[in-house]
DNA sequence: ACCTGGCACTCGGTAGGATCGAGTGCCAAT
DNA sequence: ATTGGCACTCGATCCTACCGAGTGCCAGGT
């Protein structure tokens, strides 16, 4: 593909520029170490280097800038390599994290996805894992006092399921009352726990006709609010998307996909199943709004294979080996933390 | 305070600054409605103005700005007036939201804050109503397989509470079984339902040492959790922000700020109490990393008495008669929405 | 055949200077 | 007290010159 000299050449353009975001020149270049070559012979093999597509210039007469295609050389050499490592500090952050981590799911996905911003800088995502193969522990029908009605499901892997529905109505108007609502609670438990959450089933009838109405529409509550696929997202430090560009408008733009929660989740499992842990530019995350921006992948695997997400975004210049290494091992611990329960 | 002419001067360059975001000259003052006087006279009452604070020059011999006592002046005599209304298309947005609006108050709470975001073109927060004067519907403990155990309570408002909690040993390091775990969650319903949660008092032994322990550490559960004091946030529209500013550092800094959710609380909660609905740059608001922005909330009355808050975050030059009927009205309108339930 | 030092050239960025014009402050006249 | 007039200020804009990092190319050396 590229020879030594010039695979030399094109990593240490992109950390030169990583790292100080300014073109850099043959002189440069030459100097770092890594290459045994003159300016004028860098010169000569950086213009090769644009144009086969791994570099551009900028304007005539400036340093080269990678292109998408010179970062993912860059983070394909990378990966063969062994990625970075995270600095003590770091690592020491990490690990009291964990330990120190208690209490809900959801508020540790919450802090972990600020845990992992910070730690790169960037912004982090996390998603919760899917309930489809939970099973369930417990199902409930509670009157809300009202025409309104709570199923309340709650999961083997912690989480709880809740959707709002309304009372069936007797014939002269009032809603059923408690009776009913005890009656179709104990018939859903008896039937419902146990099972996964993918394959409810149907609740064979009772015979009593406001019974078999409200389990109806519980029925369809449970597995109609399902559709929202997969768990809650959890976005951490998107404050520190202004620090990864100085046009106000981009900030804009990329801050406005991540408020689509839809978008967010949709991205990450689709880099997910096509086996990618890093998507660089538009061409390969696809989408064109977050243009200058690379994302970042991992599963993280809990009990019963059942995977949840954690992602962070940030510029295509971003420390790879560092954010890599980040995502790396907080995927792998929250995975375990998760285990534990 | 302020003569006729003044205030009428001062509105003027308010109104001017905020649409078009330029120092305004005394021509311009002159030229508009309102203003009986020359160029000249503006000029002198400006500078006034000036020395009494209302006004600032950026520069010498450019137009004026309003400085925050003026933006002061300005929505307290708009407040006296009537506000604005919202035009026409807004309000059958709003009013076509609260008719299809659906589902679970998370979800409608966070579809507001979008919403609110969306009519102001500003970023909006809306907070969850605290439920301590809500009463319990039904307490649960569910055992999660392992050593780990969820308590769960449905409250009378809808919303779901759930804590995790470690389940007792027996002498043989054993968790306690299932009969137990039911044992003491019949119990915990019997004692709790119907309570508020402000008052939940104690459960009396059973005689069981494990069933007791078990309960004393899901009372603690319940409780100790509470400290998160009221409800949710929900922040919509935080990219607008970007829009406010072009300093990408000030962007950055109010972000920042948007998410530290304990903060926002604290802030709304706090202008609610000293009965402001709109504070005007950090002497008002108390935040300085918020210089620049106004801030502008209001009560959403529900049932019983309980009060979510709704809220928008501005730069101090947002347009206060819109954006006062924008939150007056989603107030009004979500209030009565969730006392229907 | 490949490197490398040397050299002319390019072009963005910065600094200095001239000009423009919106806006001010002040004064004298009404 | 108000207003028209006038001199003055000062940011914004434009132009020019210049600097320097960087390039492309060539000719000489290994």
């Amino acid at each position: 593909m590229l020879d030594d000299r010039k695979a030399a050449i094109l990593r240490a353009v992109v950390e030169e520029y990583i790292e100080t975001a300014q073109p850099v020149g043959s002189q440069h270049v030459a100097r770092s170490r890594g290459v045994q070559a003159s300016s004028a012979t860098v010169r000569n093999e950086m213009s090769v280097l644009e144009r086969d597509g791994y570099l551009v210039q900028p304007h005539t007469s400036a340093g080269r800038i990678p292109t998408d295609k010179g970062y993912r050389f860059f983070v394909d050499s990378l990966h063969g390599w062994g990625a970075g490592q995270l600095n003590p500090g770091q690592r020491a952050e990490v690990k009291s994290f964990f330990t120190k981590a208690h209490g809900e799911l959801e508020h540790m996905l919450s802090e972990t996805s600020q845990l992992l911003s910070r730690l790169t800088d960037h912004t982090a995502v996390v998603i919760a894992p899917p309930h489809e193969a939970a099973s369930i522990r417990s199902v409930q029908v509670v009157g809300l006092g009202g025409r309104t009605a709570l199923v309340v499901a709650v999961l083997s892997n912690g989480s709880v399921e809740k959707r709002t529905l309304e009372l069936p109505v007797r014939d002269d108007g009032t809603p059923v009352g408690d009776g009913v609502v005890a009656a179709a609670s104990t018939r859903l438990a008896g039937h419902l726990t146990g099972r996964t959450v993918a394959q409810l089933g149907e609740v064979p009838s009772t015979g009593e006709a406001m019974v078999d109405a409200l389990l109806a529409s519980s029925m369809r509550a449970l597995t109609g609010g399902q559709d929202e696929e997969g768990g809650a997202v959890f976005v951490g430090g998107a404050s520190r998307m202004a620090n990864a560009f100085d046009a106000v408008a981009t900030v804009r733009q990329v801050l406005g996909i991540l408020e689509e929660q839809f978008v967010v989740v949709t991205l990450l499992r689709d880099l997910l199943d096509r086996g990618l842990t890093v998507a660089i530019g538009a061409d390969e995350h696809g989408l064109t709004p977050l243009a200058g921006c690379s994302v970042l992948v991992a599963p993280v695997r809990g009990a019963d294979g059942q995977t949840g997400t954690i992602g962070i975004l940030g510029p295509t210049r971003m420390n790879y080996p560092q954010a890599l290494a980040a995502v790396a091992v907080v995927s792998q611990r929250l995975g375990r933390r998760i285990e534990e329960g």
